[in-house]
DNA sequence: GCGTTCTTTTACAGTTCCGTTACACTCCAC
DNA sequence: GTGGAGTGTAACGGAACTGTAAAAGAACGC
């Protein structure tokens, strides 16, 4: 199967390089010209790896790259970054990128850091961070809630990743589009349905939360739900 | 979906090549030639970002950004000034502007400033400011009511609105076309129904006033609602 | 295939918001 | 005190929003 990559560049000389190039060696390309349009395919694509220009119009690459974190915090990242942004290239390694190429570099350089990359991720199906949640914690690998007193609750995959979410935005209400877009993956998508009232209820009964007053997973009427911080 | 974009300048040769650029990038586009209207426009129309110039007649620029500020916190504002006005740039910030453009700009500089402060504005919908009432204070992510004894009252979005409203105005009675007009939004509307004392009434059973000598909501009789000052 | 688990949809009940109406009451000029 | 304008508030009802059970559909492993 090939593998699917993203490359985030406003350069169109340079961007049309790296996607010849990766063509060439077979991969299936994506392009995004802007910050913006990087991070939506960077979310709803379902990519395996992304190169991302730190230096981008409208929005910083860096800042893509936190906000990429809080959807898909295993999605590789490879920085491109010019010669100079020592601070920059240091501060994308802290966000989790997973590797960076000085620019400018050579094709044969990239190809193989994009590969060693790819193997890299490979082996290595997920090294999120697990989270805390009132009463105990969150284990992504396991995917369960581990509490203090020892007990465990198991968790779906989607009530995961929303869970994650939304602990990833405390103290903020975060709307039902808002959370289809980034948990679901579908950009516009009219909400007609319940679901994801249902994933809350069922989130709230594994979390102990008291749906008739909810002290963890709060409901802010007309705007969405909310982690309580702290 | 179209984001909204209202465009307040004097200039009309500016304006037009700013709401033309606008346009062709997909944007729906509104124009004011004077501070009045841009205000209104910018409390009744639902628009996502204020091109706003600072030397405009009849009302200062600032003056409107601040009026703005009291009815719409959090709606994003770009400052559009000229060469030399650093002053009028800083207190522009201050009052919550999100960015500013100096005059003369590029089309695209001005885009791609348009574009950063809307996807900034996107994932941080809200970072307006917690503000005091007697006995505690308004927690808006919660919408409710904390008071130093611990109690909690939860507020509608009505209620909420209106509270910070009158909060950000005290010592002065504000009129029920105040009200309806920076509170409400409906900009002409006559009083004909009881509506907005109504919901006097509810705030001040939630902030603990009496309703027979009130001390934090008072009726101005003839005038309108005011909130005592400190 | 078949059962299991997860997810989505549907349907409906319950709740909350909020504008309206009705009426009592207050204030004030005369 | 009288009358009228202004205000307080109880009560109602529609609309919008949310919670949840139950059914239907998908995905997965065996």
């Amino acid at each position: 199967m090939k593998q699917r990559i993203l490359v985030v560049e406003d350069d169109s000389a340079i961007r049309q390089g790296i996607v010849d190039s990766l063509k060439f060696k077979g991969f299936e390309v994506f392009e995004a010209k802007t910050g913006l349009q990087g991070l939506e395919m960077a979310i709803s694509s379902d990519c395996n790896l992304v190169l991302l220009d730190l230096i981008l119009p409208g929005k910083d690459g860096l800042e893509i790259l936190r906000e990429v974190r809080l959807t898909r915090p295993a999605l590789p990242v490879i920085i491109l970054t010019a010669k100079g942004d020592e601070s920059d290239r240091v501060q994308g390694l802290q966000l989790g990128a997973d590797d960076y190429v000085v620019k400018p570099f050579s094709v044969k350089e990239l190809l193989a850091r994009v590969e060693a990359v790819l193997r890299r991720s490979a082996e290595r199906p997920l090294d999120v961070k697990d989270f805390e949640v009132p009463g105990g914690k969150a284990d992504l690998a396991r995917r369960e809630l581990r509490f203090e007193d020892g007990t465990r609750r198991e968790l779906s995959e989607r009530e995961m990743e929303l869970l994650r979410y939304l602990v990833c935005n405390p103290g903020r209400a975060i709307s039902r589009d808002e959370i289809l877009a980034r948990v679901w993956r579908i950009p516009a998508g009219r909400m007609e349905t319940r679901t994801i009232d249902m994933h809350v209820v069922r989130l709230r009964e594994k979390l102990r939360d008291d749906p008739d007053s909810p002290k963890v997973l709060l409901t802010i009427r007309g705007k969405g739900y909310m982690f309580a911080a702290t």
